[in-house]
DNA sequence: GGATAACCTGCAACTGCATTGCATATTACC
DNA sequence: GGTAATATGCAATGCAGTTGCAGGTTATCC
């Protein structure tokens, strides 16, 4: 069903603890973006700084990508497959809800090029769309 | 050459009192987004919650809007006239230098309508872009 | 023009999130 | 199995944003 988790750590170059793939196995049960206060709501047994120093340590490795919906804290969805841990420069759409206050990764829509002022050169592009999400909608 | 301070806060149903009248000739010489700490740092006789009070004041009247750059503080920067108290969803594009970290609401730019999956309703868009300004590109 | 009410300012203190130092535990490797 | 590298957990800190309250200032009404 899901590829091996301990492989999927090992590709990374990141150590598979029982710490790391627990966390892992979380994140591919989310459908939104997971906030490290969600991590710690879920793992109440375990240690806040280790499940904050986890997510950095993904990200660093180019597993996970940090997203900042102006929440107020930093949320953490998966790397679609092609991100590679020097480039990740998350073109794609990010969503969050007003409602639910989730944060969801939309499917890679292509942003179209930004007309900008003379002599501005483009190195990154976050679009945030805010709104309600369908399971709010209903 | 600029439009009378007391009268443009007077409009907008903010008292003109000294400081803000101050802050409101200050922010009408800024090119770039300012931050409360930018507020700060120029007003050094004066206390940093008054500051952070007139920016909120400001913005809750339609003054200013805020602008959330992901570099950890929040940017403010006057609205275009045409901004009302209730409604001001920013869809201008803002841009951030990575390298002076300077914050700039780029002209309106229209932005495309963003394919979004069934039943999810766009009530905002933010759109960010960062890079390199003209200032620190030569 | 003076009294009162509304509002603004400044100090102190608090919150929440992110982050770092250090000692201990765990893992990888020879 | 022993040693070095890495991960974990606790404590403590930093920073931006925020709130309560007392005193000062401004507007308003008579």
């Amino acid at each position: 069903m899901r590829p091996d988790l301990d492989t999927t750590l090992t590709q990374k170059n990141i150590r598979p603890t029982a710490m790391r793939l627990l966390v892992l196995d979380y994140l591919l049960n989310q459908t939104a973006a997971v906030s490290l206060n969600n991590l710690e709501t879920y793992f109440m047994r375990s240690d806040r700084i280790t499940l904050y120093r986890t997510l950095k340590t993904f990200e660093e490795k180019g597993l996970v990508h940090s997203i900042d919906d102006g929440s107020g804290s930093v949320k953490y969805a998966l790397c679609p497959d092609d991100c590679s841990t020097e480039e990740h420069h998350d073109l794609h759409v990010h969503f969050f809800c007003n409602q639910c206050r989730e944060t969801f990764c939309l499917p890679k829509s292509h942003i179209p090029e930004i007309a900008l002022p003379e002599n501005f050169k483009t190195e990154e592009v976050n679009l945030m769309v805010k709104g309600i999400c369908s399971k709010c909608t209903r």
